[in-house]
DNA sequence: TTCGCCATGTAATACGTTACATGATTGG
DNA sequence: CCAATCATGTAACGTATTACATGGCGAA
């Protein structure tokens, strides 16, 4: 998955291993999640397998980078990719579930304490869609106006985690006052 | 993780690797998934660590069965476990996001097509959860008067089954709509 | 001078998925 | 008779995570 992740982001232009972690982070990272460990070993085997290229830039007072851009192989595999359709639903793994699921047995102060924690966490994460991502958007939008018609869907998968992490913070709501009683 | 989780129902009563996998599949299946063969590797795993122990059930006309149960080490190690609170959030691996948010060269048909089938999926997923889990937890209750308590905590997690499904219907219900313009 | 950011990677391990493999019983 | 369900596992592979490892620059 981390590759046509990666394929897609050098779609748009060369990129280094950092360049890709922080565009990552600041795209997808609602719904995807990478380790730069992963994406310097998947670009490594990416290029043995034809799809990037690098070429190593010198630059004084600077660290050297590894520059990625795709080859044609790999702009194929890209849209070959995009042109099967997913059947199949994503798995959810959600270990707050999975421990509130086995919590009747635990102090309630100690599961409140946790639900406490989580709502915090994701109340900030709601705060950072609302206007960290949206900013990055709109900035792209006006920087690359060529990219218009991707921002839209850029968007589109923004209110995903704009939805979710307000689903999210409603049924923490909703259990923290239950448990409370 | 799906140690914790094997021991959490190891705690109610012995089972196999079958049953757990059973159980897992009707009860934390919203938020958690496994192979029957991560299951089987993890169990032996477990023994091997001493957190549980095996006895082979032979039964005429039946297949045999392996039957594992916790042993006080494991009983240890799944309230350590639980004590320790997470202190930070789930990260969220959805692949049609990802595909959605490289998705402004494709065919809008095709992106469509998928949406549909995706939104005919979690359809069916949301009528699940209100019916059958739903009517699973109640049995329990009455089956188990003395897990009552247990089943409060189940129906927390099948509200987020729940409200995830719903949020996730609403979001791709108002995303066709925006590609269909 | 210390912290954070830029920039790169490797190694070891842990976890998860797919495929291979077998065989009995039960119900339609 | 065929499909589904019960019941068990192994092997190979693929992916993800943690830890180890290095070093320069700029700002406070």
């Amino acid at each position: 998955m981390i590759k046509y992740i990666l394929l897609g982001f050098l779609n748009y232009q060369p990129m280094t291993g950092y360049d890709l972690k922080q565009t990552l982070d600041h795209s997808v990272s609602h719904f995807w999640h990478a380790y730069h460990s992963q994406i310097y070993t998947t670009l490594r085997q990416m290029e043995a397998e034809g799809l990037v290229v690098s070429e190593f830039v010198y630059a004084e007072s600077q660290p050297d980078r590894r520059v990625y851009s795709l080859t044609d192989a790999g702009r194929a595999e890209f849209n070959a990719w995009l042109e099967q359709s997913l059947t199949e639903m994503s798995p959810i793994k959600e270990e707050l579930a999975v421990r509130l699921f086995f919590s009747a047995r635990r102090d309630p102060k100690s599961v409140l304490a946790e639900l406490y924690l989580q709502r915090e966490l994701h109340q900030k994460k709601l705060n950072e869609y609302r206007i960290m991502t949206k900013d990055a958007i709109e900035k792209n939008a006006i920087l690359a106006p060529q990219l218009a018609q991707d921002a839209v869907f850029w968007r589109l998968t923004l209110n995903m985690g704009i939805g979710y992490e307000e689903m999210y913070l409603d049924w923490l709501n909703k259990t923290i006052l239950q448990i409370e009683r």
